[in-house]
DNA sequence: GTGAAAGCGCTAACAA
DNA sequence: TTGTTAGCGCTTTCAC
């Protein structure tokens, strides 16, 4: 690898002309420019990116820190971040969090070592600990999937709103017994904001709720077939439709029904939230709630953005919500 | 941020002796290394990692470079490579080329830039810019999911024998009209190889090879769809069995066959290359050649591992095959 | 044991 | 127009 100060000794000039041409600022006379450009050029230099970082104090680096990276939400939300941020000129680093907070927590040390310009933070739950740290790292942060209370600006979808829309929509195809299929609630978007959004909906159209058609699962397919075993094999009635809380529980809940002589939607409606490939696809296709993650991760790439620009900036208190819209598919029919 | 230099005065002593009890390093008597401690706990300081860096010529960063950050593969791909090198201290930067032959050079130089330790360039195809680059930028790489011809280490799946395994399968099930869904020959892995097993099998058999039986799709369910479609209304004889060159195309196949009439696999069996959730669960299950892509994530960073370790190290002309596996599923059936 | 000082590769005053 | 120089934050000799 060579430096400036080679370069310069090879054109026969000093380091800072040739940093002038290398970032066209100042002055150059031609001839110098041109010798310098030759020596550039058939060396193929490149200049050091750390020791410019280091200087400038902008590393045009972004931290993403992600709760799993081989889900199908993490791969779209980091192309929609990607997308943006790379063309203007950010690279993005990664933490793969394996669901650890305190992993969570050190990668927002370790980001802020390698003096990162700016973090979004795809988080499933916020503690104290990390409202404190995201204070303290003193870098632009957004959070993603989690609505905030201490300020930090974050980027999510109206998961009441949405979950009550789709049980609206089951009650007004005539469904009354209506199950849920959750998930534990230390996923606050997913297991509690989910689980209001159809309590919300059966309450506001006098429809019965009972404990008696909750059941959890772990957001895996599996769970979701386990989970509508116990619905059938164990409850006292039969729900006549099941909201799941994603997809692929959906899945999971529609190949139990299958496998045991149920038709799916003639006597059980199934739908779930996400409406990617997965239920896009599936057999039956599958009544989704459709969020678009791509875009959810271009906006919190703006939002940062904007914050990194115009450090005065004051977006604390910022809540955007990304829309989605319900898509029939044919998983789910009237009663 | 705080650095070296106010924590050698907030404990009233000398940048040194803090950087010795930093790392841990050198004499430091116990008083002073008390002070300096409380300093650092009260102050949360942490190191400027780009400084450490410029100093040390080792950024402990990792650049793999993909072509779809937003495919199953690539995030199964991310989470081997992060899982290997997260613990062991190095942080993985992105690059995301959309299929760009232009953005993969690009970012050949751009890492060089940020003075990566090595780079994993997940390719589709290699030409002999590639090649040129990748020897120029004088940093360990890694090539995955392509065979090299100039030496550079890869990793990545033998094709033509797993194609080949699929259909000596089909052909082991009494099936002697086999179509192929393939994709263009620009995706050497995937458009050659693949095609070249199912050639290798039919021969080996002395069953007969049709271009008639042979179509081309763009890696999409949609295109599975189509190029089902183009095999069944379009050519002279249908086939009873279709191998796919992936899952999805596989089913976007099974989705024209069953709203078509036929039966699944009953009339025509139909498999494809992947494994993943898509054809794990859907429905029917897909028979497939599974293949672990985080393994060969983790052999890759692994592979990256030990040329940066050891920079002596001749690993030239190295070839990682990653095991595979026929998992026969419902999609198939013996004819 | 401790601290001053050089240097990693670059930018940006400041002189010349 | 050009070159010298002082940092950016850190590590590491090398005197003291």
């Amino acid at each position: 690898m060579a430096t400036i100060k080679e370069i310069a000794k090879l054109a026969e000039t000093s380091i800072s002309s040739v940093s002038r041409v290398l970032n066209n600022s100042g002055y150059v006379s031609e001839p110098v420019r041109v010798r310098i450009q030759k020596v550039l050029d058939e060396t193929g230099y490149r200049p050091n990116a750390l020791a410019k970082a280091l200087h400038s104090k902008r590393s045009q680096t972004i931290g993403v820190i992600l709760p799993k990276i081989n889900a199908t939400s993490s791969g779209d939300n980091i192309a929609g971040i990607d997308h943006y941020f790379s063309s203007n000129g950010y690279t993005i680093i990664l933490g793969n969090t394996n669901h650890s907070i305190k992993s969570e927590l050190e990668f927002l040390d370790l980001f802020s070592e390698k003096q990162v310009d700016g973090i979004i933070l795809v988080a499933t739950t916020l503690t104290d600990e990390h409202v404190q740290k995201i204070n303290k790292v003193g870098k632009p942060v957004v959070v993603m999937g989690q609505l905030t209370n201490d300020g930090t600006p974050c980027v999510l979808f109206d998961e009441v709103k949405a979950a009550e829309e789709m049980v609206d929509y089951l009650i007004a195809e005539h469904h009354r017994s209506i199950a849920l299929i959750g998930v534990p609630e230390s996923d606050v978007s997913v297991g509690v904001m989910r689980k209001q959004g159809y309590l919300n909906s059966l309450m506001k159209h006098d429809v019965s709720a009972s404990s008696n058609r909750v059941v959890e699962g772990n957001f895996s397919v599996e769970s979701g077939y386990q989970a509508c075993q116990e619905l059938f094999e164990e409850r006292q009635e039969r729900p006549d439709a099941i909201f799941a809380a994603n997809d692929k529980m959906a899945i999971g809940a529609i190949n139990y029904l299958l496998e045991n002589g149920y038709r799916v939607p003639e006597d059980v409606s199934v739908c779930g939230v996400g409406g990617g490939n997965m239920s896009r696809y599936y057999n039956p296709k599958i009544t989704s709630l459709v969020y678009d993650f791509e875009e959810s991760g271009r906006v919190s790439a703006q939002l940062l953005h904007r914050l990194i620009e115009q450090p005065k900036l004051d977006l604390s208190n910022h809540v955007s919500f990304i829309p989605y819209h319900l898509e029939v598919r044919g998983s789910t029919a009237k009663k």
